[in-house]
DNA sequence: CTGAAAGCGCTTACAG
DNA sequence: CTGAAAGCGCTTACAG
């Protein structure tokens, strides 16, 4: 009403625009009850007779109404909405399948409800806003993919907000989070019990950053299963435990991490990689160096994506179940927004993908 | 201060809860102001005295306060929230970088603005339930980043609502819509230009899927420039121009399509791929033949991600700036929805990048 | 420049 | 079961 484009705009709009958005208060005209009611229909409350709800609904199927949210949400102290936090390193490694795959098992699942999901890239320079942004009440809960920022942040988060947590907090046993997650030491353990039932008998692996949990985690299960097997015998120096090289999940650390596993003249007939973006890189040097998969070398990985089948061989692995992992984040969520108890700790079911490299 | 079950759970949050969140009347209170006046600090106002500025920016800073989102959205008529719709299938092939990459820049740059980014997925059954969201007043405006629905469902929405398309919409040219995209055409010359540039004279091609508008394009950029090249002539059976195969954007489609390509026993020294996805299945087929790449075949492809550097070699291509345009489409969507003029055509650049396969 | 007041569109005790 | 009324927390003409 200031501004003449606005203006003008806004007559276009009016002419073009389909019926202007309808209120309760329309609704309740038409049906021919009160606002109360018509409230009370919309909401399913019991306290209404079959006429005013059938009226109701029919009001509102006549008037398309869909009710204000801002309203809503105003009265109700709630946002209806859930963010999902993503630190913006790993909005640059987007790339990476697992953080795409959980993010679109949360949207599916939070699609089959009524709240709504939202992206927000925490950048490292800025966490304070991020911060302020989930305090503000501008969401009912937050889903946490990762946490470069100190565990103390995000205790003092989760004490103001329903919290779930994508990856388990470093040992911090006072943090009382809730975390959603995937066994990392089994997955690796059933990837490398794989080779052993294969025959493999020396068995080396390439491992995550080491840095993080789960890297250290799979890291753990390799090493278990083969002292299990009691293939890690040996002097140390021709030990198969000290067939250990560090990626950093990329297919081309895969790459490099095997070249300097190959260097060092050890032999191994097993290989198991942290990952399938860095199992791809692995074998294809393996090839160059003339060496057959899964004959001279078996494989077994973890990711199902299209890491592991664009591969030829493709590749053994195990399905960590990661869409399902983004769903349960955001079921658990909601529970704990809803009031509901829920387990502090949620496990995502693994499982063995026997392909060809392996 | 009513029902006996919030009142206790409200007793328990006041407890465990940060202080609790404070409103703008306290605010007020504490600067000395009335309500009015802190709003129009808050809200920049010009016309509030230096006191007062900062008597309320000290109580603001004081409290901890943020506004509340559901009560300046009611008031303002206003969500501040903006939808990227993005198909079920869509979601589910998130493996492809494509859609991650849009997403991840759309993301990046909302995190910038005081608008949020929700992720819409729109059920193929129930289409329905994305449109009521969207038409309900839930979000400012909506970024659609392909279009299954007919395009008259969305002609329809973007005239209650402002939208931006990530893709041309088919042909309509009634369609008003706004959209941000990249020349195919272009991108597709370019790459085979390159390949012309190298002396190669058998140049063929491997589609996406002829059904979508940016397939179809890349096809006719690819024709255009042999024929400007004098590479097109030939009868019929032997014209490059017959040298074409269809893919559906992955790997293994890509790999499928030289092997057809192969077993035409056509020659071919070059090969222009309309994706690196598809490219690099295509490259591990041709090695597979015991052909050489770039001697035997020189490659260039569209898609400058994961899948264009894994390879070996590594392959030249037309880099899309695929985040940049997740970007572009939210400032273009914010414009829109400030009521700004907006090109309707917004063409994010494109840019060889030249590496070992051409 | 500032404050009192109205109102954004809902929900929900409260009193029938 | 239902309606009148209050109130959620803001913004913004309106009248100083």
């Amino acid at each position: 009403m200031t501004t003449d484009i606005p203006r003008v705009e806004r007559a276009v709009r009016e002419v073009s625009t389909a019926p202007a958005v309808a209120t309760l208060e329309a609704v309740a005209a038409l049906a021919g009850v009160s606002k109360s009611t018509a409230s009370r229909v919309i909401n399913g409350s019991p306290r209404v007779t079959e006429q005013a709800i059938t009226r109701v609904n029919a009001a509102i199927a006549q008037l398309h109404y869909v009710p204000n949210r801002a309203a809503r949400n105003l009265v109700r102290r709630r946002t209806q909405m859930i963010a999902m936090v993503i630190p913006e390193r790993t909005a640059a490694f987007f790339a990476d399948p697992y953080f795409a795959e959980v993010i679109q098992g949360a949207a599916m699942y939070a699609s089959t409800t009524d709240y709504t999901l939202t992206l927000l890239i925490e950048s490292e320079a800025d966490a304070e806003k991020t911060h302020r942004f989930l305090q503000s009440g501008s969401v009912d809960g937050a889903l946490l993919l990762s946490h470069h920022s100190s565990s103390a942040t995000y205790l003092e988060l989760s004490r103001s907000l329903p919290v779930v947590f994508g990856v388990r907090p470093v040992d911090d046993l006072e943090f009382e989070a809730h975390t959603v997650d995937v066994d990392n030491v089994a997955a690796a353990a059933i990837a490398t019990q794989h080779l052993v039932d294969r025959g493999r008998t020396r068995i080396a692996t390439i491992t995550g950053p080491l840095a993080a949990t789960a890297a250290r985690d799979r890291l753990a299960g390799w090493r278990s299963t083969l002292e299990a097997a009691g293939l890690a015998s040996g002097s140390a120096s021709e030990s198969a435990l000290e067939l250990v090289e560090e990626g950093d999940y990329t297919p081309a650390s895969g790459a490099a991490a095997v070249e300097r596993l190959l260097a060092r003249g050890l032999p191994f007939d097993g290989l198991f990689v942290a990952s399938a973006q860095m199992a791809s890189g692995a074998l294809s040097v393996l090839r160059e160096h003339g060496l057959s998969v899964p004959g001279d070398v078996a494989i077994s990985t973890i990711d199902n994506n299209s890491f592991s089948t664009d591969t030829k061989p493709q590749l053994t692995t195990v399905d960590l179940h990661t869409s399902e992992k983004g769903a349960e984040m955001v079921k658990a969520l909601l529970q704990l927004i809803a009031g509901e108890a829920v387990e502090r700790e949620t496990w995502i079911p693994i499982e063995l993908v026997q392909r060809d490299s392996a």
